[in-house]
DNA sequence: GCCTCCATGTAACACGTTACATGATTCG
DNA sequence: CGAATCATGTAACGTGTTACATGGAGGC
């Protein structure tokens, strides 16, 4: 139930078409919720039909048409309550922990290629989230609405240093003297709990 | 295309049926790939079709009968496969994040607690991975799939960490004297960017 | 016999992903 | 007028989520 809220805030910021929606999801709202055209048009439908947000009057609804959206009342209160609520954090789904998880068992063929790969992928995002930060958050400038969303960045940039922390420091383990053998024993026990419990 | 590879590793570790399956995912895979059992019978279902897997022959196929399942060599082979190939890491996708952009334009009320209730859980979660750490993986013991999976453990530990960082870091600036001010002006300019490009 | 727990499963829906279709506008 | 681009959409599928159904085994 996340993406129907990103839009609304999205629209709160500036009403927009669809596409125009889309555009400025890849630059920022995108980072920590990406969501591609289709989803944006599904969900505006669905959001409109529910009378959260609707199209500004000026534009014909005829197909290949701009269509612009702006938020109703209603939307920004669904928006307030939403934000304000509670929220269990949804729990880590990586496959990259994942196939490291196998590699345990099947062999480690390929996976510090694999991991070098994904640390220079991290260090570029980092670097770029870097230069937004430099862009938009200079000293001053220090309204509320702006504190927030540096620290939205910040968790951005937080998340990408975690990341390449723990890529270099697997790249050193795995590259330690005898911990490139291949494929162990099979039938060994159970996952993160060799000792049971 | 995970889930079906996270169960092959699963059942490499230790044959099993899909109850146990469940139960070891709680307590380890599932971890960092989460699955309900009802996922874990489908994707059962579909690597036994698929010739990965099959049902150990001691188990009659009656319903309400315990049902064990081995890994066949096509499944080991798709699951080497799949840990050495190249994949790109899936971008972010935090309900949080996103809730404090909202935040930025709707207000702060109920912001704050919430923080404190995350910073919480993630505490705890991180005292959990510690205790583990602990009881599975004492100096010594130090065999190439333990390795990896210290590692796994370690990532976790990390990314914990990474959160109660930034959550202190985000409650010490919405503490700040003039920022817990009420919402903000509608219609200010783009979510990263108020400066534009 | 009844309740509880173990175990396997069905059904329906929500959401994300990928590929493709179609109309409008602009520019050479 | 033809091609490229902008813009909105359809369709089909994979996976995750939630609620519920069914059968067997053991204890009281």
């Amino acid at each position: 139930m996340s993406l129907p809220h990103a839009i609304l805030t999205a629209l709160l910021e500036k009403p927009s078409s669809g596409l125009e929606l889309t555009r400025r999801f890849d630059k920022s709202i995108g980072f920590f919720w990406p969501a591609t055209h289709q989803q944006i048009y599904r969900e505006l439908g669905k959001l409109e039909q529910a009378g959260l947000i609707r199209a500004l009057p000026s534009a014909q609804p005829t197909r290949g048409q701009k269509k612009e959206y702006e938020v109703l009342p209603a939307g920004r209160a669904e928006l307030t309550s939403w934000a304000s609520g509670p929220q269990d954090p949804k729990p880590v789904r990586d496959a990259l922990l994942l196939r490291m998880r196998a590699a345990a068992v099947v062999g480690t063929e390929g996976l510090e290629a694999e991991l070098r790969r994904h640390l220079d992928l991290h260090r570029q995002q980092l670097a770029h989230y870097d230069a937004i930060e430099k862009r938009d958050f200079p000293p001053g400038k220090d309204t509320t609405e702006n504190r927030l969303r540096h620290l939205v960045l910040r968790g951005g940039i937080h998340l990408e240093s975690f990341w390449i922390t723990w890529l270099e420091e697997a790249l050193t383990e795995i590259g330690r003297p005898d911990a490139l053998r291949q494929p162990p024993s099979p039938g060994s026990d159970d996952p993160v709990s060799p000792s049971g419990a």
